[in-house]
DNA sequence: GATTGATCATAC
DNA sequence: GTATGATCAATC
């Protein structure tokens, strides 16, 4: 198998991504000629990029969702022994510094979650890292309900930056999307502002889905 | 066991 | 340095 073109449409990549069901890691990475960490526990978005390649994503680092084109965002969704999310979804970098958009429809975090292609997949550590098979894929867009829960979580950690009350922003607000640290250690910064007006900085910070609002997709989309 | 804050690898 | 792909590991 030969790393695919770019999708020309959502059907082709709903047919690619089918074709990997119960494929494992390591069949993938054989077929793509992609060579295996030695140590997976230091390779952490192998296996998200590994499945990127397979279906014809650019690996470019550009701001947007990896199909541009299609408006579609790709995530891995790796699963517990009992098909939950075992960690939560990492979604965007959140600036700090009030280039927020205002509205909710306008966020880079809605850019990325308004179209998802799932690709769930075995993540118990009881399965050999390259024994670790691809589940079936599902499109996503959030429904009212979940929209609503987004954009109010959105609109409350909006409130936080713009105020400079980032003492206060931290993994504990909001219902389904929080914002946690995103770098390399803690000695990144990025600028910021604080209650009085003032420039200063803070740790880079990125949105991520909270695993049980992943659950809840789960549920919704194979009715369990 | 779930959550939060910290960190790892790679591309550009 | 900033973005991508996330999971690790200390703590609750």
């Amino acid at each position: 198998m030969q790393p695919p073109p770019l999708p020309a449409n959502i059907q082709a990549l709903q047919t690619n991504a089918r074709s990997l069901v119960g494929r494992s890691v390591g069949e993938l990475a054989r077929e793509l000629n992609q060579q295996p960490p030695d140590q997976p526990t230091r390779a952490k978005g192998w296996t998200g990029r590994l499945i990127e390649i397979a279906l014809g994503a650019p690996a470019d680092a550009a701001a947007g969702p990896d199909l541009a084109h299609l408006g579609i965002e790709l995530k891995s969704l790796p699963l517990d022994r009992s098909g939950k999310p075992k960690e939560s979804t990492w979604v965007c970098m959140a600036p700090m510094d009030g280039r927020l958009p205002p509205l909710w429809r306008d966020s880079p975090p809605w850019h990325k979650l308004c179209h998802v292609l799932w690709i769930p997949i075995q993540a118990e550590p009881s399965i050999p890292f390259l024994d670790r098979r691809i589940g079936v894929p599902f499109l996503w867009r959030p429904d009212t309900e979940e929209e609503a829960e987004l954009a109010a979580d959105y609109a409350a950690i909006l409130e936080l930056i713009a105020h400079g009350e980032l003492a206060h922003l931290d993994a504990r607000v909001g219902k389904a999307l929080q914002v946690r640290p995103k770098a390399a250690d803690g000695s990144q910064t990025t600028l910021s502002w604080d209650g009085d007006g003032c420039l200063t900085t803070t740790r880079p910070r990125g949105f991520y889905l909270r695993r049980g609002f992943t659950t809840r997709l789960l549920d919704r989309q194979f009715a369990r």
